[in-house]
DNA sequence: CGTTCAACCTGGGCGC
DNA sequence: TGCGCCCAGGTTGAAC
């Protein structure tokens, strides 16, 4: 679920937690475990217990807390990966089942709520060290909402994938998915199933700078919110960027611009969406 | 080497 | 109604 626009959706609104100390950390449920550097959860609890939040960022799809521990003074990196369904809540979730963290926060009511319906998310915990051989430049790309033409060219411009396929691939630009990797290619007037080394340095500028609007656009309305059981802001709201959606969900619609039929295919098994006359092969 | 694919999960929607 | 199947916003490591 969560792209770029949603987790800085969800930072900014549990931004308020910065500065306060967490009382107290419960992990109700399983939460999965994806990698071995995962600490357990009676581990994560205790260094939690008594944690000062020092700051609240995004990096790509992931909300990453950091906070000092109660009896030292480096720094460790909490780190939420919420994958498809996980949420970031500071009032009660949508149901109690799939809670799989609850930190009280001093001076707050509600807690900090990690929830997550089918249970994909991750919560891990690092030093400084692990998380920049983890999750610095060599491990993640450039941001989506800043990066420029040049440096989208550079990592690219060898590659014989399809440019839809390359655009998810973080390594290339850190925090698009499958929707907002449509819509880009959407406004920048770009086929999906175009390969790499085909595009231009001309392309590359229209899609970073398409990636730059429309995120800026999407977290402007607080991410996109599709379906039932769906993405919802800290506060349990609904975004409301689908609403601007040109080509994601929409086959068998109209193409707003061009009055064509909007097409679903299916480019390493995830479902593309884009409109053949608006959007060039090269 | 670069690229693709199955697996990780739950639950909603659909056809029979 | 109920069952089985398909599908969904992401990431990883094994396989090709």
């Amino acid at each position: 679920m969560p792209e770029l626009p949603e987790v800085e959706t969800m930072c900014r609104g549990i931004a308020c937690f910065r500065g306060e100390i967490i009382e107290t950390a419960l992990f109700p449920r399983h939460t999965r475990r994806a990698s071995p550097i995962q600490p357990r959860p009676k581990i994560l609890s205790s260094k939690l217990q008594g944690a000062r939040i020092t700051g609240i960022t995004r990096l790509g799809k992931r909300a990453i807390l950091s906070v000092t521990p109660a009896n030292e003074n480096n720094e460790l990196f909490l780190i939420f990966e919420p994958r498809m369904t996980g949420l970031l809540l500071r009032v009660p979730p949508p149901t109690e089942k799939h809670v799989r963290l609850i930190a009280r926060i001093k001076k707050y009511k509600h807690p900090l709520i990690f929830w997550d319906r089918r249970g994909l998310g991750t919560i891990t915990m690092v030093d400084k060290s692990t998380f920049m051989s983890r999750f610095g430049n060599n491990a993640l790309g450039p941001d989506a909402l800043t990066a420029s033409g040049p440096e989208l060219y550079d990592k690219i411009h060898h590659s014989k994938r399809h440019i839809k396929v390359a655009l998810l691939d973080q390594k290339i630009l850190a925090g698009i998915g499958n929707i907002y990797a449509s819509e880009i290619l959407y406004a920048a007037n770009i086929d999906p199933r175009t390969r790499c080394y085909r595009l231009s340095k001309d392309a590359c500028a229209r899609i970073a700078s398409a990636s730059s609007k429309i995120l800026h656009h999407a977290i402007k309305h607080e991410g996109s919110s599709i379906g039932d059981e769906t993405y919802r802001t800290a506060d349990n709201r609904l975004g409301r960027y689908q609403r601007f959606h040109k080509v994601y969900g929409r086959d068998k619609n109209k193409c707003r611009r061009c009055k064509n039929d909007i097409q679903r295919i299916i480019q390493t098994q995830r479902s593309t969406f884009f409109c053949p006359s608006c959007q060039t092969r090269y």
